[in-house]
DNA sequence: TATTTGACCAAGA
DNA sequence: ATCTTGGCCAAAT
């Protein structure tokens, strides 16, 4: 029987399904859920998100607030967010605080 | 097995 | 606010 252990990148992949519309992450959040530091790590797992739709790696912001990057390009992930209520400004989520979802 | 690669982070200037 | 530096860690090469 399967006794495989989920990949790193498999775990981050399933925290993320929680995230809901309207809210965002953060690497560092996703680190500290999973009880690692490894945010760069996190970073590449989504940029090979296998699963495009289905995780919502556009939600997943930087620390600071900056929008990080997107395999899709940043307009897409710009437009996503948007289309979800979530505004930004120069490359910044506005009030990025008050819109990270808890884990 | 060893090295390289990043969608990062925190602190300092 | 921006820019630089050193640190970090799993996956890919």
């Amino acid at each position: 029987m399967s006794k495989e252990r989920l990949s790193f990148d498999q775990r981050c992949y399933s925290l993320l399904v929680k995230v809901p519309r309207g809210k965002v992450t953060t690497y560092k959040a996703i680190g500290k859920a999973l009880g690692t530091k490894a945010y760069r790590a996190i970073g590449q797992a989504m940029k090979r998100n296998p699963h495009a739709p289905k995780v919502p790696c556009h939600r997943v912001i930087r620390s600071d607030g900056s929008l990080g990057g997107y395999a899709g390009g940043l307009t897409k992930k710009i437009s996503l967010l948007q289309r979800e209520g979530i505004s930004t400004r120069r490359g910044m989520v506005e009030n990025f605080k008050s819109k990270l979802f808890e884990f």
